[in-house]
DNA sequence: TTTGACTATGGACACGTGACCAGTATTTTT
DNA sequence: AAAAATACTGGTCACGTGTCCATAGTCAAA
């Protein structure tokens, strides 16, 4: 692989003088920086980003950890991330924790050890590597979370407005009549600290309902557990008349379910989920939906790293974006059957 | 961010000695490699990745190109290539190219400035990039190609038996009594080299068919695209009676322009895709579909470009996975009309 | 005692770059 | 004509690491 010094030996300069047909072109007699331009042409030059990030003492890579790549949400994010920074020349490196904080742990290293300027991060459940991260920040790593926070987070943000767009789907429902509901996912102060789970039960309140205990589950997210929960739930002698899924991906799981147990959307049982996935728009009926603006939270959180990177004492950014009910026809009034 | 000479300082020795604590633990008297140790977790010391790679010449980071994220062949490929370099102690960059030959090439020169050791590569179509890849490989850079292969490409590759699968779908449909069949897909020698369309008419040939003029489309693999053409397609005089898709996208776009028109599956047309993606078993009937063996795949990829960077002038090693057929009853004999 | 092998440690250098200082020839100003 | 400014080019060093060579001390074999 060509090096600036190949390249100043074809042109019959010195390195110092080939670099600055690079950084300062406007430093050179135009005949001098044709030669140049010409030798970098010739051979396919390309500076060596490593030398100049250890050199200069910035690395223009950014870190992006999601929970699960599987899921279109965390897709899109890691698509509309890595074009915005790719814009502005950053390379971003990309790692799926699988909600497990241990392997999200050997990724924050390995992040270390390529000095990433910043990190975008969608954290694993709970805080156990809350204070590996705050070391990264302490050591000039910008920090941003998506999607999720650490418990007592001290980071810069960008997050839909969990608890209002619960309020919405809960809102929404209660209208439609239904007592008996039940939310997919699940809460635990340390475990699974979700701002959706934890706002559910207090939005209910307000609402005048009870959660009853028969649905309270501890669930990891993915489509397999809520499939199980929902077959369990829908046995119990008094079954909710609405599910409420956390995230598309329960939901996936859910729909699934009901429909082996021969329960017809919205007759029989009302379903609606977070997240606008392609197939909520496929199946009969579609399925209602709050969705998230991915895109816009992507690109918020790629340009708020940028901000971070560029002016690391800046006060924390939060922000959080609203979701969107679209109501499509899995949910109706329940029936009244033996109350 | 502390360095190596920290922590020899810390632990008071020197800096050569703090870093066989490291690679060479055997050669320090057991007190000593105590206390380099001691100080490496009092300062949380992680090597500098970059200075390493420079000074070894070997960087450990491996460069991914997909053809779009959103796309859960693609999600599943990057997870699981992701997964097993990481194992191996590489790092992962993941760039999308979004189809796009243009974006591929800024692509491919970032990769060559971070210096990767290897690329994992799902060319956008057709071969302008063919000579910048050459000279990466001449740069000793290790190249897998990965579900397309750019034409007359001599590296090593990880493919699916394309035409193997083709053949298997359309003698499906054949056996089933279809005769004016359609793909959704398109092949051009320069421009959309794909495998999958190329074999489509040599195929219905061999079955004694020939592909209606009035089916060939030259589209942009989208399910955008899909959907217009389907509603073309189904607009026809004759149209067909069954749909062969080559991607799970194109039959998602088809999907819903059929359900549009009001057709259903698969009494008024039949539906067969490539991809076995989550919506294809959620819709009723769930479609019938090609499965690509997409985790086996990726770890073939991810094993084949660590051999290559450990040997880097060994022959170039082609392997083709076979696909299966999942029936499941979005095809049926045609309906026997005013033929 | 001398030689050689072994153990445990330290020092020098290069990877490719960016930042800074230094120099020479030419032109402009006083 | 001398001084100063300008235009252009070159040299040196450090970033943090891996690799190789060197040294001091110990101990056993000749």
């Amino acid at each position: 692989m060509a090096n600036i010094t190949d390249v100043a030996r074809r042109a019959g300069v010195s390195p110092t003088t080939a670099k600055r047909a690079i950084h300062n072109p406007e430093l050179l007699a135009p005949a001098t920086l044709k030669r140049v331009k010409r030798a970098i042409a010739q051979l396919a030059y390309e500076p060596d980003q490593r030398a100049a990030a250890l050199r200069s003492g910035h690395s223009r890579t950014v870190g992006l950890i999601v929970g699960n790549i599987d899921e279109p949400f965390f897709a899109s994010l890691i698509r509309v991330i890595s074009r915005t920074l790719r814009t502005q020349g950053y390379t971003l490196l990309v790692a799926d924790n699988e909600y497990d904080t241990r392997n999200e742990l050997q990724q924050l290293k390995t992040f270390q050890r390529n000095r990433i300027a910043g990190l975008i991060l969608r954290s694993g459940y709970g805080k156990p590597n809350l204070k590996y991260v705050q070391r990264m920040k302490a050591n000039d790593t910008a920090i941003v979370e998506v999607d999720f926070l650490m418990p007592e987070s001290p980071f810069s943000h960008v997050m839909l407005d969990n608890a209002g767009c619960m309020k919405l789907g809960l809102e929404y429902l209660h209208g439609l009549g239904h007592r008996r509901i039940a939310t997919l996912g699940s809460y635990h102060e340390t475990i699974l600290p979700d701002e959706r789970t934890k706002a559910f039960p207090e939005l209910m309140a307000d609402l005048g309902l009870v959660v009853s205990k028969a649905y309270e589950r501890i669930i990891h997210p993915t489509s397999a557990e809520a499939y199980r929960i929902t077959h369990e739930l829908m046995a119990l002698p008094e079954p909710p008349t609405a599910l409420f899924a956390t995230t598309g991906n329960l939901a996936s799981g859910a729909f699934q379910a009901l429909r082996e147990r021969g329960l017809e959307l919205p007759k029989d049982i009302s379903l609606l989920s977070f997240d606008n996935y392609p197939w909520t728009h496929m199946v009969a009926p579609a399925v209602d939906v709050i969705a998230q603006p991915v895109e816009d939270m992507g690109v918020a959180a790629a340009e708020m790293i940028l901000r971070e990177i560029e002016t690391p004492d800046r006060p924390a950014e939060q922000v959080r974006f609203p979701g969107k009910l679209m109501k499509r026809g899995s949910c109706a009034s329940p029936c009244v059957t033996i109350l």
